[in-house]
DNA sequence: GTCTATATTCAGATAGAC
DNA sequence: GTCTATCTGAATATAGAC
């Protein structure tokens, strides 16, 4: 509570620059070193704050999971229709990978990757009871007639699908459709209105 | 051309354990060990028959990149309706992925994590004419009355979204749903229908 | 708490016999 | 072509001075 600068202490700046190299280039891609070098000290800091590598990494991944699925319980919870709920669910969460766009490919791969490394029991606890929730929501529009049948299950991967994986698609997309950075950043925005649409459009009755 | 069993010779088991270990592990995760013992050879053998990793890595990377957008060139030429292009299209990718669950991660990853290793001229060689047309045979159909008005690029998004992303976070998606292995094969075999019939929903007037 | 120096382990690559 | 043994460099981790 000292300073309060961003990178007050040793601690934040270590966390800071561990989150920015391991979402950059995963767990085995990452070194101590590039960590040291950001934060800027050295090595034996690291070791000195954090046992080792492994500990480093699932302190930055939980964390980083943890924001993937942001207050949509709420949102849930509140009294929107069925159809803005998809619309408020989809622009807040296309709003977020804006914000972080790495996180949905780095999330993933080392789900991957790494099924050990306790991101199973973490998502165990967390299960956001938004899930849970949803699938009630769609089952009720479904029985009372405002939508057409469909196993609720696919109905939340398509969503969060056209949600996150432009993002982790992004160097192939730029590629094949030859769109530069800007015009990747208007496509996004774009679709924190487009995919609600593009979903309801087709469930509607 | 003497055996002709399925590892025939040297090289070939080489390539079919670097195949399994990249994709696996990924470039920075992989051990040039691990492939010389799947292969039940020694390292040395590795480098006499590939100079290094990296060129290792990007013989299997373009192998697998080349597998991603099979005939969909041909499919577009063919005398189909559009709609029955997408339903053709989406079937068979998915149908590939199913074959193949660990490919699009594999390149979706390595193009964000080793951008220059040659993925860009690679796909700018290969830049698939199927986007060109389809993006074509979608201007058509809007300019025909045949489909609401919707850029191209978004719907091919879509598309390719809701076919590929269920791979890329299946261990999310069986935490968060509780389904099993057999269930989830069940549900990607259901998406060859349903995913094209949710769009077509979406656009058609 | 922070640093320099060092230990240790591991992985990619090579030499050289057969 | 194939192997064993070895080199070299890199990366994680630790010891110990300040």
């Amino acid at each position: 509570m000292a300073k309060k600068g961003k990178d007050t202490n040793t601690e934040e700046k270590i966390l800071n620059a561990a989150r920015q190299v391991f979402i950059e280039k995963g767990l085995s891609g990452a070194r101590m070193q590039d960590i040291a070098d950001k934060a800027e000290i050295n090595k034996a800091m690291l070791h000195y704050y954090f046992k080792n590598k492994e500990m480093l990494f699932k302190l930055i991944f939980q964390e980083t999971a943890g924001k993937l699925f942001p207050h949509f319980e709420k949102l849930m919870d509140s009294d929107l229709n069925f159809f803005d709920k998809i619309r408020s669910i989809v622009a807040s969460y296309i709003d977020v990978i804006i914000q972080n766009p790495y996180i949905p490919l780095f999330v993933m791969n080392e789900m991957n990757k790494n099924p050990e490394i306790g991101m199973k029991t973490f998502f165990e606890a967390q299960k956001p009871g938004f899930v849970k929730k949803f699938r009630q929501a769609i089952e009720n529009s479904i029985e009372m007639g405002l939508i057409e049948p469909i196993n609720p299950i696919h109905l939340i991967m398509n969503m969060f699908s056209m949600c996150a994986f432009p993002f982790i698609a992004k160097p192939m997309i730029k590629i094949l459709t030859g769109v530069e950075e800007e015009q990747f950043r208007n496509l996004m925005e774009q679709r924190k209105v487009l995919v609600a649409e593009f979903i309801i459009n087709s469930i509607k009755k």
